[in-house]
DNA sequence: CGAGAGCTTGAGGCATCTCAACGGTTGTGG
DNA sequence: CCACAACCGTTGAGATGCCTCAAGCTCTCG
């Protein structure tokens, strides 16, 4: 049976999973089920905070604020594990809810605790997994404290590419996704208006497309360049993605561009 | 002598620390030494990378972008670990540096995982610190992704306060805060110019005022108002109204101990 | 006494938001 | 089978919040 398959090849790239390790994993979490796109996913329980482990598909967890607007602080793939943060926690602060239809398994602070008991090398992996995904919410701050609409965007497409090259989606050219323009831009802290517009800025420029669910990437040097990608905080080895580049002292002006197009 | 005084009164809003236990965590550091203002804080060493408690003063970690902008990642008060995210990662992403003289004690990975199996429960105290931590860091993407600059401000000064009163530090009426506007700026995404223009509004409005280094909380309702501020994320009770100390700092002074000591 | 850093204010520009509108698709219930 | 709602993607026009550039002040430090 495939469990876990995700999840296995994210911690591989810290430490090799074997076979027995695996099926101590596997009895850490829940039994899956199926859950329906834009089902809400809740984090609390009577006894403490439930994270879950997302076998397939696609979810993300947000807050919303007082005036309504809406921040959506993960993108969860297959692998990745939502809510993992709340499990010490007495309140929950945010929400979840699916993108696609997906598979789940829970994930309880006892089965937390208890994999680390029984296998402190898994347990190592899994904090690495933790560490990571904390990194990825610092470089959105970065993202949306200091760079431009079109570089965050750039930004995010080069890291989704090589988050789902890890657990084995996507390949050398793009990457399918499911997201709505909506939750992107609440994602980056922009209006699903100007993302729309960034969008065809990067299609223009003949640096990506995305339609239909399918985003391909036509030249990954220049959007490197563009987006100032340093892979660093990934903590992975780039796959597919060439090492670095020298970066743009000249972000190309998105506003004009636009203008003289209309002209 | 009174060592780790800031990190208990933390870790105590979770769990009570026993005085043995307190032992076993100030064994579980390094020996502190002192770090000038603007003094730089390494990550990497040799071995693996390493974080530090500050045990006094005022710290902060950032990121400079290739174009030459700062973000700033966490301001770290007494008894925050700064890097803590890092340890089980293979490269360092950010640096740190000093905003005050202050105390610090390594932790290196080693270190922490001694800790937790030599405590569980002072394990559990300290992962749920490190997940509070996570949690500003979110509430941080929040305020920069979907608040205004006014808001942004306001909040950010109300979680200080919460922050500091959880250590002992601040009083009912305000807190002292050493960070320049720059910095503040930094850590909200926005310039400092602009930041200061926020800062006379709320003097202005008679919610706050901030000078010589000194926060004043004026009217407490109305900036949490402002801010949209529910301090849930914070995971602790809210201690804005129970005056346990008139004065405003009161961890001991031990920086000019440890400088008498090491002349 | 000069350099550097922080704080403050003004004036103008522009990146992004808001408001508005339209077409396409999907799902649903009459 | 159609009507309708809900959501998404797309584009235009105008408003505005924040940035950029510029300048002067204070304070500290060497």
């Amino acid at each position: 049976m495939h469990s876990l398959v995700a999840l296995t090849r994210k911690l591989s790239a810290y430490s090799a999973i074997e076979p027995e390790e695996r099926k101590l994993l596997t009895s850490s979490f829940g039994h899956p089920h199926v859950l329906a796109p834009r089902q809400e996913i809740c984090f609390e329980t009577d006894a403490g905070q439930r994270a879950y482990l997302i076998e397939e598909g696609w979810a993300f967890s947000y807050k919303i604020l007082p005036n309504g607007s809406r921040q959506v602080i993960d993108i969860a793939i297959a692998g990745d594990i939502l809510g993992l943060r709340l499990l010490r926690l007495r309140r929950c602060d945010m929400v979840g809810a699916m993108v696609t239809t997906g598979v789940l398994r829970d994930l309880t602070l006892g089965g937390f605790e208890a994999l680390m008991r029984a296998s402190p090398r898994v347990g190592a992996a899994m904090q690495w997994a933790a560490s990571r995904d904390d990194g990825l919410v610092v470089e959105r701050l970065v993202d949306i404290g200091r760079r431009s609409a079109l570089q965050r965007f750039a930004h995010f497409l080069l890291e989704l590419w090589q988050r789902l090259r890890l657990v084995g989606l996507g390949d050398a050219n793009g990457f399918r996704c499911p997201l709505s323009q909506p939750v992107i831009a609440d994602t980056l802290g922009l209006t699903a208006i100007h993302l729309n517009r960034m969008l065809r800025v990067l299609r223009t420029e003949e640096l990506v497309t995305f339609r239909d669910g399918l985003v391909r990437i036509l030249n990954r040097r220049k959007l490197i360049e563009l987006a100032g990608f340093d892979p660093t905080y990934l903590d992975q080895e780039p796959l597919q993605i060439a090492v670095r580049h020298p970066v743009l002292d000249v972000v190309p002006n998105s506003i004009e561009f636009l203008k003289a197009k209309s002209a």
